[in-house]
DNA sequence: TTTAGCACTCTCCATGTGAGAGTGCTAAAA
DNA sequence: TTTTAGCACTCTCACATGGAGAGTGCTAAA
């Protein structure tokens, strides 16, 4: 596969760099002239040739210039793009706007979400953390109106869930008490399994409020089920490409539908090394609402305790090297400082 | 201003209507055909040419066909469309899908958001229901791990706050459970400002608590401060006057950035009478972003304990009377719902 | 292997033309 | 006084035409 000369590599680069920046098809002269390259427009034009033969150029009519294919842009994110650091002022400016923040997950979550959509200038995603299986630590029943109580579910690696439950009959906050500190001392690090075996041995409220518990733990154990916050999804709509296309449409409705972009990150997440980035160009022949699209993904948290997943939904001309670098540094960041706040 | 007559009132319904439909300029001749109308096109165009003088209709072009204005929308929206209610089989359907989801005001929500953007094939907005002021009713503090702390903040009128906060050192479940239940006692029922005043007799861990707490009270008291569910928004861009404008794009910006929609909805659904529903017509020259666009509003829930607003916003060609019906049927339904589970 | 030169292709834009839709006006009819 | 038929007029839209320009592919020479 890598059987490209320097040359090649040298024009295929410079094809993609241009041509994110102008959306518009590359021409040899242009080329030559903007890069003061040391060879003629001929020559180029037979390397174009030889990379369109190859399948990662493209060109829209016999005589435009060319643009890359998709699999023009998965030699490039794979062999070419340098994965250059995020400067260190920018990086430094995003960590303070972190450390500034109120020191709460959720707003943590919004501020990487929000800030991916700025650095990138297309759609972020972030789903909340969540342990990669559920173990009970703690239950809160705290009465609010009426029969309305809401339950806390604290899981061991700090995944907190919340839920309110209508009951039969009013019960009051003692009686509530009471029977959260019960089960949280005999559901003590069980899984949704372990707690079904409790069931037997509790009365009807206990049954109810257990219900609830075995439901939200194993809601848990799949990916991308939580909460997810986007940002940015206007910032796509700019793009030329898919001004008045059906295409942004579609792409944006695969965020906005839990069950598509479920789909998509249970099938994809799983295959990310750690600490490192997986990019999806042009849906990869499988999720046909991306066909336009690149998706650059990364997990971030604590392995064993709670990861969750981030990423970012651009054009298929999207600027990789810093789209990668920005998604790799909030992750990294949000690791750091969710450890930060779990060191006992 | 009601000086229209019926003849103009009735070509007037009828080129919105159609014009709802089709996207396209209604011509004269069309609409005699169209609705076998007892009169000629002649005198249909006379009275066309009355209501484009009057500011209803406009011209795209000297020889084209008849569009309604905003003022037009206005007229048909304020004297003209019948307030039908929904068919009597949509309407249970979509309660029968209310109660059959989770008890959990936050599924009810969702279910609003996607109910709503499903009827009205526009983007749809949900806002968290919360009290008009603020009052302690039970705090609750949880260990997850370390020196992290969840905060659950429980008001007056069943409004839930949640928090994590990251303490100076770690403290055991045991000294939470006791600090939060003396909080709970000597705060009761008391506002901001008079948590404030406990502040003096408190100590160091207390006090970090409290400020917590007064800080989600006195946000808790700004309109559309807390959780907002969006969904449809991508019915919006389907719509054939957005296909490759800007407009669109700034038009769901303004749901996407919290701060312009925290503007809108305080400005406007403090005059919505209750029960009522609120309809913007291409920005009211107030907003720009919604020039092209139209905003039906309602509040709904239980006043003086919590209450949410809730709405649709799509092209200013939009189909009112549904809309309406649609908007003010969920309205009144959450309501329902919110009071059902609050009798004692 | 590279390059200069050149014919060729295709888009884009400006221009022009005819068909069609819809109007506004006028004068006759009700 | 109101309504209508008739007709000239206007404007858009779709389509065809014709350079200008950009960029290519090929060939033959360096």
């Amino acid at each position: 596969m890598n059987d490209l000369t320097d040359r090649q590599k040298l024009i295929l680069t410079l094809v993609i760099h241009e041509y994110i920046k102008s959306a518009q098809p590359i021409g040899s002269q242009y080329l030559v002239e903007r890069f003061k390259l040391d060879m003629s427009s001929a020559t180029v034009r037979n390397e174009m040739s030889a990379l369109t033969e190859m399948g990662y150029l493209r060109q829209p009519h016999t005589s435009a210039g060319r643009s890359p294919t998709e699999e023009g842009y998965r030699y490039f994110v794979g062999n070419l793009a340098q994965r250059s650091d995020l400067p260190e002022n920018t990086r430094r400016t995003i960590t303070h706007q972190f450390y500034q923040s109120r020191q709460d997950v959720e707003q943590w979550l919004r501020l990487a979400a929000s800030v991916l959509a700025y650095q990138s200038r297309a759609a972020s995603l972030v789903t909340a953390p969540h342990p990669e299986q559920a173990r009970f630590k703690h239950l809160e029943l705290i009465a609010t109106r009426g029969r309305q109580v809401l339950l806390v579910l604290v899981l061991v690696g700090g995944d907190i869930q919340q839920q309110i439950i209508t009951l039969a009959e009013p019960v009051s906050q003692e009686q509530l008490s009471a029977v959260a500190a019960h089960l949280t001392q005999v559901c003590q690090n069980l899984d949704a399994e372990g707690i079904r075996a409790i069931l037997a041995q509790s009365d009807a409220l206990e049954k109810d409020v257990l219900d609830v518990v075995m439901g939200q733990m194993s809601r848990t154990d799949r990916f991308a089920t939580g909460d997810v916050y986007l940002d940015g999804l206007t910032n796509v709509l700019a793009e030329p490409e898919f001004s008045g296309s059906e295409d942004a449409r579609r792409a944006l409705r695969l965020l906005e539908e839990r069950s598509l972009l479920d789909n998509l990150l249970s099938r994809t997440v799983m295959t990310i090394s750690p600490g490192g980035v997986q990019v999806l160009i042009g849906g990869e022949g499988t999720w046909d609402e991306l066909r336009q699209c690149s998706v650059v993904l990364a997990r971030y948290g604590l392995p064993g305790f709670a990861t969750g997943t981030l990423g970012v939904l651009g054009p298929m001309r999207m600027s990789y090297g810093h789209t990668i670098s920005t998604v790799r540094f909030i992750s990294a960041l949000l690791s750091d400082l969710m450890s930060e706040t779990l060191v006992d």
